[in-house]
DNA sequence: ACGAACCAAGCAAGCGCTTGGTTTTTAGAT
DNA sequence: ATCTAAAAACCAAGCGCTTGCTTGGTTCGT
């Protein structure tokens, strides 16, 4: 992962870190306990429990148990950067893009596809000044998509607010949706989905 | 704190711990801490340290550490309702009501009056089901008066979604301004309120 | 046979919290 | 006002445990 997945490979659709080999395993468990109890309170010994290795053993695949977390993000991000881009060729109006940027955020938000984005939020403060650099490197391509659909429903009358702003009240909107949101109600997620697009849109 | 500010109480005027006092002190330090690196990476000794007493010492004023995050978060919440309710008797229109709620949350959420209500956002897992509970009670009250004002807004034709979903969407969008609202620039805090007005009423 | 993957054991540091004793503050009686 | 004794506040020291991570040696795949 580290080595093979940057901004610009990620776009020719190089794939993520084998979910089979003990490294795929370990960044799976270590993404679920994070999700679970959160970094800090995830220990080594938690994540090599979860995948069947002694503790120590974790550190022949990373460097520290900062680096997982690394590596969590930038899988995570790659993973929904391309399945978002894959969502948006079948968009062919604003509205359905806003809609599609939406509905993926909202899939990587509840982990639909078994990364979850809100682990990008809570634990930032957990990374050096450097990694997070990294990070947010990833982050640049994605947010592109963003106000590229934004620029044009302003454009369309869609919205009023000019990108940065309303793309940032959106993105709180949608992530706090972890702290309330259960897919056991009566509201799926691209109701959900649908609901928000409601609230900032025309 | 404990024992003196139950949500009927404070409706009444209860103030919270005294400042000047010890336990004040302390409770001061921590949220100053608490939101500087997050309540896990806060030690017992960093808090000590900053109120200038041995970390033992504490022990004498909470019964544990994750006493004093549940006073910070008690007297957050304590504090911002109290503050509200004083701004919401000068608004005397539905528009006014929302405008002030939006504002003093904000005005909470980037720790205006001292209070932060970030923390009670981040680090809600670090609170046992119990003492969840009890902060509960808490925003409960704080949450009436959101969900009174986005009733007259819907009856009014402000906005077109129901009081829950419009208020999560509204929490979120003020919450992550903690992400990225940076004071310094050209947008201050009574402008941004505005933004998210216009984001979401008429 | 050679490197990658892993184990068993444990180290050094830091953690929340306890303990026994000392100082400071408070309050009632004179 | 002054004395006195209880209560509150605090200190110095450190216990027991967990943490991230290291080390030296073993197993496994090719």
């Amino acid at each position: 992962m580290s080595e093979t997945a940057t901004p610009e490979r990620l776009l020719q659709g190089i794939t993520l870190t084998d979910p089979n080999s003990a490294k795929g395993r370990l960044l799976q468990q270590a993404r679920l306990l994070f999700r679970q109890k959160g970094f800090e309170k995830t220990t080594v010994r938690d994540i090599a429990a979860a995948t069947g290795i002694q503790s120590g053993s974790i550190f022949h695949h990373f460097a520290n148990k900062e680096e997982i977390l690394r590596c969590v993000m930038e899988e995570t991000i790659c993973f929904s950067l391309a399945h978002l881009q894959e969502q948006l060729k079948q968009a062919n109006t604003t509205e359905a893009e806003l809609r599609t940027l939406i509905g993926c955020e909202l899939d990587a938000i509840h982990s639909r596809h078994g990364h979850d984005f809100t682990i990008l939020g809570y634990e930032w403060r957990s990374l050096n000044p450097g990694n997070q650099a990294r990070v947010l490197e990833y982050r640049g391509v994605y947010e592109k998509l963003w106000s590229k659909s934004l620029h044009d429903a302003k454009a369309k009358g869609l919205c009023q607010q000019e990108g940065f702003l309303l793309r940032s009240f959106i993105r709180g909107a949608l992530i706090d949706t972890i702290n309330w949101y259960k897919a056991e109600g009566e509201l799926n997620l691209e109701a959900l989905a649908d609901e928000v697009y409601r609230a900032f849109f025309r």
